[in-house]
DNA sequence: GCTTAAACGAGACGGTACGTCCAGTCTTACT
DNA sequence: AGTAAGACTGGACGTACCGTCTCGTTTAAGC
């Protein structure tokens, strides 16, 4: 009859939430996403699996929100010296050494994975933690074009795809070591374009 | 005392590691890579579990050989038109085309899971998947060189890794849908840098 | 500090205490005992679990209420025509209808398990629900003594369980059906002894 | 299609199974049933749980096993001094201490317990424990028979219960105390059945 | 062709984790 | 204060697979 009767979000416990998101974090430190159980999350968070499997869905979506709660609040806007390639080149070098980064390699690698096989978690995924990024390097961009920097007919969302993928499908493939020079490649080769070109020196 | 003893090759059953293969492909196509079992596979084979424990060292490199056993021997040259974007537009545009595919989606998804498990598989992908499709890429970038269409003095893998990373980051990430155009504007935008016109017409 | 402070019984609702006998008892009857959970039963009678475990110390207590409350009050003296024989006989058919009666077979079984558990509840429903009719039993056996059918020297205890224990025996043990002759050979025998005896057609 | 896949009882594991009998036995003696549980005998036993679900329906059937296994092989004749009512009292002396050793009272309460749920379980039990007895006492009835210490025309099925059954039955509900004493009145009353003495010396 | 050692199918084994169920306790809001 | 509701910790349930370990049974190389 009934839909399998909804929690009520109202009565939750604060303190147990807490214990799961603090315990899934430190796990996901210590072993690793693929190693990480429910059960061992429950015992550590001296918590009941059914609270678990009460409010989230998936071992994924604890795991998601363990990172949301636990990253530092980062989400700002882009550095704007006036100079739109040193400006992202310290952008991409930053977003290599996230890479870099063993704890955050594996977490990040542990939700790229889970994104496949549940892309809801993706959906969320793009609008809290990649979004908020992509439109922050969207915002210089366009601060680039209205100083004549950067041409103004092009699809926003395509030009940060071009400067963020490279790096992105070289860490998740492994196909070569992700290094700070590569983000400089990266950023040279996407401003100045793959044509033999005069003013390309600029 | 000695070494845990290998199997030897020459005595492996074809017949079971074709059974095998065929089974680990329906099965794919059938129930999905993470509801992918060890068990089923045998089961579906006709064969014991030890002789999938023999000859290969996990599920993920059961999979992947399964795919390289079943996929089309396409690994040819691109197309040389003489016109390098018409050509790049029209890889990139097949290579939109499988992504979009249910059945490649999913078994290349797999593939790409387990690679973050399995670095060494990610290797051995890189070296028989990826890495002929991106040699073949840069040859063709070469004769664009020697054309003058493409400036010579670029790195030719971070090259590669700006046509395509793009598609794979909307494909992985679930960002936008992979639409044929999307792959032509990441040529051009390619091919033209992102800088204002004046020297962009080349 | 304080003993885990009782509940007062007078603020008691009786509402309450009604809905959870006629719940448990509909649902003894709907799933049969083993498959009966306290929750089950605060949620067909309306009721907070607490209130249960408030009033009652365990399953067994509350089904035995129930089974108190809903069975009809035939706590009567025996028939006296006169015949003992004839009396017996009639009462241990009888007895024999309710054990093969489907509900109270369960309910009976039941009991008798919630007993070999809680030995306290045992002393209860040999108080409360056996003690009487074997009372009733003893005092149509002294009438029988007084009218010199039955023997003066005898301890009415053991008697009463002569009579009645061969039909529990059957009926809880399942050794062979129990049907209305065997409780006339009950009867007889227990009467005639099993000595070869001149007298015993009396 | 295929009936749920029975396993080849010729590839049992002979030492789990009487590491599972032998943890069971102990659990028994050391908690008791009722708190006995499938994990505890497959952890004490160093065992898989699923071997115990493999070859057992059901915890009543382990236990129940697991008493056979153990119980010292008494399955001989009944005495037979020539006397049936000295004889009878000293059999049912052996049941009365039986019933009143603590680890047997509480095996054969579970057992009893169990026979309330799984009917099969009954049947076995009738079949393999009971049974037994039953025939024996029926043995030593019948040369009293010879001996002309007990009627003919008896149906010995209720012979042997009218003398049981009262043990069993104060036993199982704890309406007194059972002692030697009850087990001679028994007897005694069994034999002599219950009209006045005239006839009863025999 | 016969022997013999390997790979083979089958599947039981000790384990781990799953997701569910319920016990019994605790909390919150209502009567 | 007692209650209805229901979230909580805890723990057993029975299931699904893991990877290892026997079992006979092919099967193919080397004598």
């Amino acid at each position: 009859m009934s839909p399998p009767k909804a929690p009520d979000p109202s009565r939750r416990s604060e303190r147990s939430r807490q214990a799961i998101l603090d315990a899934t974090h430190e796990l996901l430190f210590d072993i690793g996403y693929p190693k990480l159980t429910i059960e061992a999350i429950a015992a550590k968070a001296g918590v009941g699996k059914q609270t678990i499997y009460r409010w989230w869905p998936s071992k994924g979506a604890v795991m998601f929100d363990s990172l949301l709660a636990h990253q530092r609040e980062e989400g700002g806007a882009l550095p704007d010296t006036g100079d739109v390639e040193a400006d992202l080149k310290l952008v991409l070098r930053a977003t290599v050494a996230q890479f870099n980064d063993p704890v955050l390699d594996g977490m990040t690698r542990a939700l790229a994975v889970e994104i496949q096989n549940d892309p809801s978690l993706g959906r969320e995924m793009v609008d809290r933690l990649l979004g908020p990024q992509l439109e922050a390097t969207k915002d210089r961009i366009r601060s680039a074009q209205r100083a004549g920097q950067i041409a103004e007919d092009l699809d926003l969302s395509v030009v940060v795809e071009m400067i963020f993928a490279p790096l992105f499908h070289r860490w998740m493939l492994r196909t070569a070591p992700l290094t700070p020079e590569y983000a400089d490649s990266v950023v040279e080769m996407a401003l100045g374009g793959l044509r033999p070109a005069a003013c390309r020196a600029g």
